[in-house]
DNA sequence: TGTATGACCAACA
DNA sequence: CTGTTGGCCATAC
């Protein structure tokens, strides 16, 4: 859960990922739905950049006409991020970090 | 013990 | 593009 949290952290203003590529850079390989869990379940006071993760299929997961969709939105726009009808290129805005790198600032 | 339900995913038709 | 399938796992009833 924790290892899930950091990860999130971890996100650039203006990239997003996925749930299961979270899970997999957490070392939860094929467990995107318990990241979703541990989004839902994460203290405000970590201010988690939680609207950067996004579905695999480069979609808002929540129902287009909800709350959290328009703000998970807003949020992405806020970063610089394109986003029409729920969807954004993963081509353009899809985070890929420098594994090597990476690895040295896991605390796991 | 069983079934249903998610902020999921990859493969396939 | 859409829909289905089987897999995944914690929670709730």
């Amino acid at each position: 859960m924790e290892k899930i949290w950091f990860i999130v952290a971890m996100l650039p203003k203006g990239r997003v990922s996925s749930y299961g590529k979270v899970a997999d850079l957490a070392g939860l390989p094929g467990m995107a739905r318990y990241v979703s869990k541990a989004l839902k379940m994460a203290p405000g006071t970590l201010n988690l950049p939680w609207h950067r993760v996004i579905n695999s299929q480069g979609k808002i997961s929540f129902k287009p006409d909800t709350e959290a969709f328009r703000t998970q939105m807003q949020l992405l726009r806020l970063d610089g991020v394109e986003v029409n009808r729920g969807r954004i290129s993963l081509a353009k805005f899809e985070w890929r970090p420098d594994m090597a790198t990476l690895v040295l600032q896991l605390p796991f």
